[in-house]
DNA sequence: TTATTCGTATGACAAATATCATTTATTTTT
DNA sequence: AAAAATAAATGATATTTGTCATACGAATAA
């Protein structure tokens, strides 16, 4: 099993800020998890009694809507952490983390996180900061939801996905979704997207390779997200 | 000048974790502030350098959209704390808050606030905690904004709006909104908000009493909140 | 290999919501 | 108190978006 204080996942998250034998406690009470294409690391209205660090893989969270739709809120890779939120509220975990590739992710106990964060200030600020900035993530998403019209929402989506999960070497949008993933994104219909993504595609906005999306004019979508 | 340690908002929030000699030096170095309706306590894209602490006083949230729409993106009471999520991840503030009635605020420097942090971590803990939390809801309002038509996002509305600001003598939400500000709210043209809310008079669902609205069958609006 | 399911696609239509125009009420200013 | 500005209300209409039906190719299972 390998060791918290070398795996590279840490130089790019708030754990950076750990010292050695704290990384090495880590080590030690840590658990390696493996999940596959569409199982759930975490599960909306449970309880979480650690951090997720993703090492390699893709995965969605989502929240389930009252009236039964899935809203897709954010998309998660390598070098990302979950649970932070729901550790630190004493909350139930607010969203379902579902692989959308196979995935491998390690586990780190709730009590070895605290302590740190109780021990190492300069780690609970980072921690803070993650937080904070999700926070105004989410906030903006919550503005260009309501305000703007699902074609809009979707070429913001469109250069949000290609900055998230970057470009493959045909050029492509580096991560595999479905149509209705795309249309639980921008909160639409799944008809909706697929419309939307053929215009995208006949005006040479976008070009479809295999399942995968590459972006021809980004120009063109950055315009569109802003409502030219 | 009061003293931040006789000040009652500081049971209500993070705050309440700093021991007296951390108050008293907040004390020292507060101002204290006067909004007026209308006026802009933070402007989306300043910085901010410090902590403001509602007194009294209403205000909205709200981001400018890049279609130049207003989004309405929470409300905020005497007792809440503005700026700490611009302050702990260094970004320029996210939101405007605007004084919805006359405000007294107190703002504490942002370096008081950094170095309890460091020194308190029960005082980190609970900021943390604030953020968290905020950061569900801003998630939960995500998917609702996506999922839900505009009808279901009024309904659960005007329940949080009784929710955050109470009900005064008559039995009235607390707070006094034009039909633009809650059509910012619910992301919705202003002319949409005010034909739902006349039928939601019409059917006895609510009442209007002057410039306030009046939940008179809270279920109705629950289940209608949830698309019955 | 054939069936079966699933994802994608598209048309036709219905429903939701926005926009524009106009009127009336309410508040603010002069 | 009158005038002007702002807010609320409502109708008519256009636009956007969702739903239902159907078809077809691709992946998957029997």
């Amino acid at each position: 099993m390998s060791k918290c204080g070398q795996c590279i996942i840490k130089r790019f998250n708030a754990l950076k800020s750990l010292t050695q034998e704290e990384l090495l406690k880590f080590s030690e009470h840590k658990t390696t998890l493996f999940i596959k294409k569409g199982e759930n690391l975490m599960t909306e209205g449970n309880a979480i009694n650690g951090l997720y660090c993703i090492r390699d893989g893709k995965c969605k969270l989502t929240k389930l809507s009252t009236n039964g739709k899935e809203q897709i809120i954010k998309f998660v890779k390598g070098g990302d952490i979950l649970g932070q939120r729901s550790i630190l509220s004493d909350e139930p975990v607010g969203l379902n983390a579902t692989a959308l590739e196979d995935m491998h992710v390690c586990f780190i106990p709730k009590g070895d996180i605290l302590d740190t964060i109780k021990a190492n200030s300069q780690f609970s600020l980072n921690i803070m900061k993650v937080i904070s900035h999700q926070l105004n993530e989410a906030n903006t998403l919550v503005s260009q939801m309501a305000q703007k019209p699902v074609k809009e929402r979707l070429a913001e989506t469109l250069l949000s996905l290609e900055e998230i999960f970057g470009i493959d070497n045909d050029g492509c949008i580096d991560v595999v979704l479905t149509r209705e993933e795309i249309a639980n994104t921008i909160g639409t219909a799944t008809e909706s997207a697929i419309r939307l993504l053929s215009n995208l595609k006949k005006d040479g906005v976008i070009d479809l390779v295999n399942k995968k999306i590459k972006i021809a004019d980004k120009n063109a979508l950055k315009n569109m997200s802003e409502g030219y």
